[in-house]
RNA sequence: CGGGAAGUGGCGCAGUUUGGCAGCGCGCAGCGUUCGGGACGCUGAGGUCGCGGGUUCAAAUCCCGCCUUCCCGACCA
């Protein structure tokens, strides 16, 4: 250890927020180059080569196959398969100066292995063919965070199914799926599978696996009951059941008091076990009490200069309107998105929650802002829009709610209150739209989402058809000649990643604790004060060699310094046991074998002046293995 | 991309308000004392104060421009 390359440090970097990247650093595994760029330091490789073989291990059980694919791509190839666009700003191309060229610094190889398999596999008996690489990818991250979590330059697992049918992408798909879980069980890490979004990727049916942890940048819901779980961006919600307290209600008191109109919104459509929240509400008056209420309730216009948020005017108005209780979910969200057609389409969310974008919809930009001037940002409302051409639509949540709503006046500097659903507005198509938040009901069995926040480990795909057909000569032919397009998965593990969650979720006060199965060394031997004492240093010394020659994985902490040093960056370097070697064990004829996670220490027996090595070895690898 | 903060020996920071010898702690080198949970004494090495311009007798410090890094936000209209 007197020859290994960094130095612990005893603070840490004044950029490392996470404790997993403090510890990462201060213990010497790794150093940082530049913004979201890493050097893997001797200690750092090895977790990587400890993680990787793991990983190697596990694709080879499935019979996937090793390959090498390279980092630098040809700018084409991308154009071709459309993702120069989809991937935007994230995929670093550059021009290559004399002989030329543009290229990329590939992100990710779905293209690229399609065009190997593409070259080689011509027919179904050739399938199913399975290939993988370790490599290092890049994406120009708009802002690289949270030492190794998120960062420019990273290396990934990804692998790469090639089936003739859609029933052998599934047995694929599931045979990785389950080496997936695996490596993540052996690597010490608790990966939950999740249904996700598939993002710039493609295909239908994906998964993430995640692993909770407060550092992570995402989040996923979960229900206990029937085990439905799904990254927030993909997570459906059930059918919400209206709570009294989240009617909205809008009205001036000359018109009624606030328990009089309660009593008379309809509900239509409303689930026989959803009516006992609403003993005054049924659904056989409802056409009578709609009409009350539109005499009820009228429509109102608020002058709401520079007034643009939900919180704004919910604020803005509860001083013009102080009579009414207002609160963000009278509000409706109305969100101007692009379909994929490219028609404006308004989505319309209760003002209290986050919409989710459905799968191939995109945001307005000013451009489609300046096209579409029937809609002003900041003050859209659903009203009169299908009739314009832009069609609503709007979260199932709000179905049952007719209303009365606020929103945007489709006016300048101007909102509107009292809207009801039905008269003032109509909805073209019901969906999912929300984001699930804790509390909401699964949309499975109906019982209450938790929400954990969580850090992305892997993330799988069935891809389908998706590149194979939209690449040249991705087809194979089947036992009657005819060309098929391959039926692919795609599957990445981000290995460069792991070491921090490892940390994050391996670690005390004092520094890491690493699994076995990805620890450096298993081993850390101490020699305490081997300065002054030949004896220690020389029994120290022998017992290293003994232990390597016996294929135990030692780090021998040789140094002159003082006990604590030692003992604290033991501590911080975190090898799964230390052991110990000093003159006050070895007067007692034992040193002493200590578990960093457990803290509890073993004391093996020696002789100092003839010690018996093998014996030592072997008592000492037993109560390794013992655990 | 918007907002905020910061760049001073390897690391962590003070000094900038009010211009006047470039400092502290850790680490590093040498010598000595220590030695079972981050010891101590003495001596010493190491800095274009992010870069470029300007003001001034004089700039880490004031002014202008640029670069880099970190934090928050970035679909919620």
């Amino acid at each position: 250890m007197s020859r290994l390359l960094p130095r612990t440090r005893r603070e840490p970097p004044a950029d490392a927020e996470l404790i997993s990247h403090q510890l990462l650093v201060r213990g010497g595994y790794i150093r940082r180059l530049t913004a979201g760029v890493y050097s893997y330091l001797p200690l750092g490789l090895a977790v990587l080569q400890n993680i990787s073989a793991v990983i190697r291990e596990e694709l080879n059980d499935c019979g996937a196959q090793e390959v090498l694919m390279p980092a630098l791509h040809p700018w084409e190839l991308w154009k071709s398969s459309g993702r120069d666009r989809l991937l935007g700003e994230v995929l670093p191309s550059f021009l290559l100066e004399g002989r030329g060229g543009r290229y990329v610094l590939g992100p990710t190889h779905e293209e690229v292995a399609t065009a190997i398999i593409a070259g080689d596999v011509d027919s179904y008996k050739q399938l199913p063919v399975c290939i993988y690489q370790i490599q290092t990818k890049f994406r120009d991250e708009a802002r690289p965070r949270f030492g190794l979590l998120r960062t420019r330059e990273f290396i990934m697992a990804d692998a790469y199914s090639f089936d003739a049918s859609r029933e052998g992408m599934h047995s694929s798909y599931d045979a990785v799926f389950s080496a997936y879980v695996r490596i993540f069980e052996r690597i010490g890490l608790n990966a939950v599978p999740v249904k996700a979004a598939s993002g710039a990727i493609g295909g239908d049916v994906n998964h993430e696996f995640m692993v909770d942890s407060d550092a992570g940048e995402d989040s996923y819901v979960k229900c206990e009951s029937c085990g439905y779980a799904a990254n927030v961006e993909a997570a459906n919600v059930g059918t919400v059941e209206l709570q009294e307290s989240e009617v909205s209600v809008l009205s001036t008191p000359e018109e009624g008091s606030k328990e009089e109109i309660d009593s008379k919104i309809p509900r239509p459509d409303v689930q026989d076990d959803q009516l006992s929240a609403y003993p005054t509400a049924t659904t056989s008056r409802g056409r009578d009490v709609t009409s009350n209420l539109e005499n009820l309730i009228p429509v109102r216009e608020h002058h709401t200069p520079g007034i643009m948020s939900i919180d704004e005017v919910v604020r803005y108005l509860a001083d013009q309107i102080p009579e009414a209780e207002l609160k963000a979910s009278a509000v409706l969200k109305c969100i101007a998105v692009i379909d994929p057609n490219g028609e404006p389409v308004v989505l319309v969310v209760p003002g209290d929650r986050e919409v989710k974008l459905p799968a191939s919809f995109r945001l307005f930009e000013e451009t489609d802002f300046d096209r579409h001037p029937e809609l002003l940002k900041g003050y859209i409302g659903p009203m009169g829009l299908s009739e314009r051409g832009v069609k609503v639509m709007a979260d199932r949540s709000l179905q049952n709610r007719i209303g009365p709503w606020i929103s945007g006046a489709n006016k300048p500097d101007t909102h509107v209150s009292g809207l009801l659903q039905g008269r003032d507005f109509t909805v073209d198509v019901w969906g999912d739209f929300v984001v699930a938040k804790a509390g909401d009901p699964c949309p499975q069995c109906g019982c209450p989402l938790s929400l954990s926040r969580s850090a992305e480990v892997a993330h799988t795909f069935q891809l389908g058809i998706t590149y194979s057909s939209k690449i040249e000569g991705a087809t194979f032919l089947d036992d009657a000649g005819t060309p098929h397009p391959y039926w692919m998965g795609c599957y990445g593990i981000g290995v460069s990643r792991l070491p921090a969650v490892i940390v994050e979720v391996h670690h005390d006060e004092r520094g890491i604790i690493w699994p076995c199965s990805v620890a450096p060394y298993t081993v850390h031997l101490l020699s305490i004060g081997s300065g002054k004492d030949e004896d220690v240093a020389r029994t120290a010394s022998s017992l290293y060699h003994a232990l390597s020659q016996a294929g135990v994985k030692v780090l021998y902490d040789d140094r002159a310094v003082s006990p604590g040093i030692q003992f604290g960056d033991a501590d911080l370097m975190g090898m799964p046991w230390q052991l110990v070697v000093g003159n006050k064990g070895l007067a007692r004829g034992v040193v002493e074998l200590r578990s960093r996670e457990a803290d509890k220490v073993v004391e093996i027996p020696i002789t100092p002046t003839n010690p018996n090595w093998s014996d030592v070895v072997e008592s000492i690898q037993g109560a390794i293995a013992d655990r």
